[in-house]
RNA sequence: GCCGGGGUGGCGAAACUGGCAAACGCAAGGGACUUAAAAUCCCUUGGGAGCAAUCCCUUGCGGGUUCGAUCCCCGCCCCCGGCACCA
């Protein structure tokens, strides 16, 4: 063992080394789960351990709620802080298929070295409460999650129209399909018509809405609620039946206002009435054009064609506001999985119905004009809302403002039994199936007597065999099938001939539920425990990539809700708080494979060390909006550490001299804490990280290096840079941890100068300033400003007006500005 | 089209939600130390005028409110993200 001497220099690996080995053995990021009297549940979204290592905008997210973590452990907190793997789906298992290796076997290797990048980021992670979804103890109740919702009716099977990626070859979500492609592969989604499993997040929809603006339950970044907001996508309306000889077709508005503008009607291809309807001379139009619609892929069915197709059925059906007989058409830009997979056409007042109005030459009739308009003129009328328009043409509802139109003929139709008000939604329900190997397998039996019938609990996992022909294809059935001695089962039920279901569930169904998993890590017998959720749930602070909006961070409060119902839970929201981190560019430019522009973090932690690193990734914007790595910037934050370093190493216990007060040096220290602090608290790193900066340099100007202070600045130094800190704090003299010191408290009165200076303007424009006490009245500003000959030059004479906050700034306004002469 | 977040020096950015625009850092230039380089230290660095004290201009664009606007209001432009033939 070396002696230090004082000017011995900082050597990051060596620090970084040993503080990581003695947390490990003082175990000193090992809450107590069961006894924590300020427990703090600090979370972060857990890692795909997919490819080859974590990449730099891992790091800047995990570091950033480490960053946080260790701030409120400062605080006193209990803080748990533990770390996983989310590494089922398609992810891990595509990257197996790339490599050519076999997902149980590679998956454990990504894992170990994901971890020992964690370890050297030097996070603040409980390692006894690690967790991945592919284990055995996991996934088994990733199962009896699946069973709880079966049971409570909240998943069913049923055959529908499903989004199928044709490169991973298995059915995605709704939330996996970006602008018509796969958000894994980014292949043109197809639809095809196959029976899978699907939970009703749909019921829940209100409440999930609802909850966004409940502060009592959910303190969000604004970008994640109004993402939530705009998926869930709320629409309130009626439906309303039009009479035809196959039965009332059913429409849904938002706009029943329109409602005696309405000249034709368009059902969705597919729709189940069509048949019905169908003319005999028309039969063959209409079956050629429905089969040109399913054939569509849904980039080109949902996105572009702004010109309308479509047939007439040979059908009419009655307007009932109207009384008129109306024709029946068919056209694709009308969707079977919105609304009622019908809609009245109103052609004055919608685009695309007007497109289609003049495409077939249907009659458009006006019902909506603007103030003095007497709306005579039959066009299409492009407005958007209804203020300052009125009905015309509508009947007992003509003059009406359209607002009231609204709920008037909404009114009637109740009255009248023709339609109801009804809110519409966009969310869908969750399908959960997928037609992969790498997932846990879906709890169910098929039994040729029995019919579908889940797995006793007790009979939980189904254990996922360890098949070396895993390859997806085109089937539409998963892999698994192929293997009659899994397949094949005796039904729980009767003892009779029966099948598993060969589907896995989603990787999303894993992730949504392992915050209460880390909790309970131990427990064989149970997924989470209640006593241990009931001190530290829902999570704190949770952060992670905005990217997860509508995927994890939605299903996650659907499972919590549906836990909840069920009486598992006595929350129904998760997370508390959750901010979403920025992203990271390299010089400017995105990060991606193909530019060869990702930033590794492993060279730059050898190079610099992980405090270094962590400092600067948390220096190089704000937190919440991301900011651009560049390699030059690295030197700023080491420079930093080491002048610290220094600053420590001839640091001295002693009072302040009178030149270190007359500099200010407590003001200074004091404004320092109370920054980084509120810093901290709203993750404005950047801006805590420079105000230690600004001590640093003000200390290093008069060369203070009082103890005291520099203590201090060594804790606010932790969280940033805590192997860093640890060290200075041990070479301070002290045997415990640093995170064991409390977080330093300010004085509000010593954050505020005695003298300060006053700039003094005149008309607004600043032209000097005095030094004057603290809380100086008015005339005592005001005549040191008139003796200031910087600003008589520029008032002559006595101003007209004086405008003065106190301890801010004068403003003397005089009528005649002299301007300035130089 | 609708919703959310942005637009400030050569660059990353800051500014008590109306009060000295550009803190902190990077890069650049000059100087000191050194045989030299690196490291370190000191100085300069938004634009323009001036020998200078100093003055004028400057927060995407155009208006407005105000003694005073990066901040508030109105009308635009551009960038990032979400939704979107959604009735």
């Amino acid at each position: 063992m070396t002696e230090h001497h004082p000017d011995d220099s900082y050597q990051p690996e060596v620090v970084e080394a040993k503080w990581q080995a003695r947390w490990a053995e003082r175990h000193t990021n090992e809450p107590d789960l069961e006894g924590a009297t300020r427990p703090f549940y600090n979370l972060m979204m857990f890692p795909y351990p997919s490819a080859e290592g974590l990449h730099v905008g891992n790091f800047f997210a995990f570091t950033g709620a480490d960053v946080y973590g260790r701030f409120k452990r400062l605080q006193g907190y209990q803080v748990f802080e533990p770390m996983g793997f989310d590494a089922f789906g398609i992810h891990s298992e595509n990257y197996a298929l790339r490599i050519g290796t076999h997902p149980a076997e590679l998956i454990p290797r990504n894992i170990e070295n994901f971890r020992r990048q964690l370890k050297r980021l030097g996070g603040m992670f409980d390692w006894r409460h690690q967790l991945s979804t592919t284990d055995p103890d996991y996934y088994r109740w990733t199962q009896w999650l699946f069973l709880q919702l079966y049971h409570a009716g909240k998943a069913y099977k049923k055959k529908a129209a499903v989004n199928w990626c044709p490169r991973d070859k298995t059915v995605l979500a709704n939330e996996q399909v970006i602008n018509g492609t796969c958000e894994r592969c980014g292949s043109p989604v197809e639809q095809r018509f196959l029976e899978q499993w699907f939970f009703r997040i749909t019921d829940y929809a209100e409440r999930l809405l609802a909850n966004l603006a409940d502060p009592t339950k959910m303190d969000w970044s604004a970008s994640t609620v109004s993402a939530q907001r705009n998926w869930i996508g709320r629409s309130e309306g009626a439906e309303i039946d039009f009479p035809s000889e196959a039965g009332p077709i059913r429409v849904f508005t938002t706009r029943p206002d329109t409602l005696f503008g309405g000249t034709f009607l368009v059902l969705a291809p597919e729709h189940p009435l069509v048949d019905r309807l169908t003319a005999g001379s028309e039969r063959a139009i209409v079956e050629a054009y429905r089969k040109a619609a399913a054939a569509k892929d849904i980039v080109s069915r949902k996105v572009g064609e702004k010109e309308k197709t479509g047939v007439f059925t040979g059908a009419f059906a009655v307007n009932p506001a109207t009384g008129a007989k109306i024709p029946v058409w068919i056209s694709d830009y009308v969707l079977m999985e919105y609304g009622t997979g019908a809609i009245g056409g109103v052609p004055a007042h919608d685009e695309r119905d007007f497109l289609f109005a003049l495409t077939y030459r249907l009659p458009i009739v006006r019902v909506l004009a603007a103030e003095g308009e007497t709306g005579s003129t039959p066009v299409y009328e492009p407005s958007t809302g209804t203020s300052g328009l009125r009905l015309v043409n509508s009947g007992q509802f003509s003059e009406l403002p359209a607002e009231q139109g609204i709920q008037a003929i909404i009114a009637w139709l109740e009255a009248e039994q023709l339609g109801k008000r009804r809110v519409q939604y966009r969310l869908h329900d969750w399908c959960i199936s997928r037609q992969r190997y790498w997932g846990p397998p879906i709890p169910i039996i098929y039994c040729d007597a029995c019919g579908p019938v889940p797995v006793p609990e007790k009979d939980l996992p189904v254990l996922l065999p360890l098949i070396p022909d895993f390859q997806p294809d085109d089937s539409g059935i998963s892999p698994l099938a192929r293997h009659e001695e899994w397949y094949r089962v005796p039904c729980p039920r009767c003892g009779g001939k029966a099948h598993r279901e060969t589907d896995v569930s989603d990787t999303f169904l894993d992730s949504a539920w392992y915050y209460l998993r880390y909790l309970a890590t131990e427990f064989a017998d149970r997924p989470f425990d209640p006593a241990r959720n009931q001190r530290w749930l829902p999570v704190a602070s949770y952060i992670g990539g905005n990217e997860h909006a509508v995927l994890h961070l939605l299903y996650s409060r659907f499972i919590a809700m549906g836990l909840h119902d069920q009486g598992q839970l006595d929350f129904e929201e998760p997370f508390r708080k959750f901010r979403a981190h920025g992203t990271i560019v390299k010089d400017g430019a995105k990060m991606s494979k193909s530019r060869g522009n990702v930033v590794i973090p492993d060279q730059y932690v050898s190079k610099w060390g992980a405090d270094t690193f962590r400092t600067y990734l948390m220096f190089l914007g704000p937190y919440e909006e991301g900011g651009d790595f560049r390699d030059e910037g690295l030197s700023g934050p080491r420079r930093f550490l080491d002048k610290v370093w220094e600053l420590v190493q001839r640091c001295e216990r002693r009072t302040l001299t009178g030149e270190e007060l007359q500099h200010g040096i407590v003001v200074k220290w004091h404004q320092t804490k109370k920054r980084v602090t509120l810093g901290l608290e709203q993750l404005s790193y950047n801006t805590a990280i420079a105000a230690l900066m600004e001590l640093l340099n003000a200390l290093r100007a008069v060369n203070c290096s009082e103890r005291k202070i520099v203590k201090e600045f060594v804790i606010m130094l932790a969280p940033f840079a805590p192997h860093f800190a640890e060290e200075c704090w041990e070479r301070l003299g002290a045997t415990t941890s640093v995170f064991e010191a409390g977080w330093p408290d300010w004085d509000e009165g010593l954050t505020l100068e005695q003298e300060i200076e006053v700039p003094v303007q005149v008309n607004g424009k600043t032209r000097s300033r005095v030094r004057v006490p603290r809380g100086a009245t008015e005339e005592h500003v005001v005549a040191a400003a008139l003796r200031d000959p910087a600003v008589t030059k520029f008032t002559d004479g006595a101003p007209s007006k004086i405008i003065y906050v106190k301890d801010r700034l004068l403003n003397l306004v005089v009528r005649n500005a002299v301007r300035g002469k130089g």
